[in-house]
DNA sequence: ATTCAAATGATCCGGTTAGTACATTTCACT
DNA sequence: AGTGAAATGTACTAACCGGATCATTTGAAT
């Protein structure tokens, strides 16, 4: 049982093999659409074959399904690091959509697939239980600032989570979703380092605003 | 010269035709993405036939191309009719976000041809100057906007029309690029006319909460 | 060492699809 | 009524691509 690097002869490692044609279908899924990625380039950048694919997958569309589920599995691991039950509501909620922020930029192939999964009106998302309940416990993550931040007295009454997720995810998704319009009519300034700080930034006080109680007016 | 409707014998009419392949090849590329769309599909949608498809528009691509000119011109065309300098800033800049957001829903097959271009990386879009003037046009509506309200004293100073630009579209953009997925994973009660009120209700009065001067703190 | 299922290699195939070749018709202008 | 270019119809093809077929090897248990 050697490590998964060299292959020399062949030695057997099913684990590995499905791990490396997995990585490579969100690569090239993620880069060319459903209809777009080629079966044969997959399995050309993989240390396997094209036999192999559809021996562990069944077909192009099975692979594609495994491949959205484990790029949204790889996203939202990434999202259980955070920790904000120590903090005051508005500076869990803060962090959390600047960390949003900068998690859905750090994954550019994860917001592709979910583009692509939206252009097929997300039937093969769908049909996969496993997406659904990793969603759903994001949102509770943000229902319980949510109270939270009532309870305090600091958040208005009547948030809705579900909006105020719907919010953050507007402003994060589209930031990397629509990048290459955007700046193609544009220009590239605002997504340069600086310019996507201030950005991140304004939404986040645009957020906090949505939750704060009312106290404006002109 | 008869209508374009009824066709006997046959008749030419160039123009007619060209509308009709780019009206079918529109939806057809919304609904399927460039390499998921067949040129047969779109022929056969047509009035008339494959052969005028590449006699007019060469290649697939080139096809594909003056679609997604088409689609933007069309959405600009509907902006145009908005007329809002004879409203306060404060009420134009509102009329003008809660337009968009609604606009954006009534064209899902424009937004599908941007996210579409997304997923290539907007190098089609990067080929037409058309497209890019358009959209420059529209920055300049809002930066209007920005200016009377600061000459005003009722908006803040240093407002960027393109950051404010992009939280617009980033909110209505996102309501209908990702409502496959996001009704997948939580339901689609967010997209119901009731709910959808309030959340443009709700985008409106965070734009506005940009724009405006500091007063709030908890 | 045999056995047998799981895993892998090598090659092929049939349908699909973008694009073309060739022929014919329309129509504006003489 | 004739001419020629623009416009259209019909049929074809070459390449591509998802998937299948058949054979072989590995490795764990007997």
């Amino acid at each position: 049982m050697n490590t998964t690097s060299e292959r020399r002869g062949w030695t057997q490692n099913p684990d590995a093999v499905k791990q490396d044609i997995l990585a490579v279908a969100v690569s090239e899924f993620a880069s060319n659409g459903l209809s777009g990625t080629r079966v044969d380039t997959i399995a050309s950048r993989t240390r396997t074959s094209k036999r192999m694919i559809y021996y562990y997958f069944g077909d192009k569309l099975g692979l594609y399904t495994r491949a959205l589920e484990a790029a949204y599995l790889k996203v939202r691991e990434g999202e259980a690091t955070l920790d904000l039950d120590h903090l005051p509501p508005r500076e869990a909620l803060a962090k959390l959509v600047a960390f949003t922020f900068d998690h859905h930029r750090e994954n550019p192939d994860f917001i592709r697939m979910v583009m692509i999964e939206n252009i097929h009106n997300a039937e093969h998302l769908a049909a996969s239980e496993v997406i659904r309940d990793l969603n759903v416990a994001a949102i509770e993550k943000l229902a319980v600032i949510c109270r939270r931040g009532q309870a305090q007295g600091v958040f208005r009454a009547g948030i809705d989570p579900l909006s105020l997720h719907w919010q953050i995810s507007a402003f994060s998704f589209f930031n990397v979703s629509n990048r290459p319009t955007f700046s193609a009519i544009f220009g590239a300034a605002l997504f340069e380092d600086a310019a996507q700080t201030t950005l991140r930034q304004q939404i986040v006080e645009a957020i906090l605003g949505i939750v704060s109680k009312p106290a404006t007016e002109g």
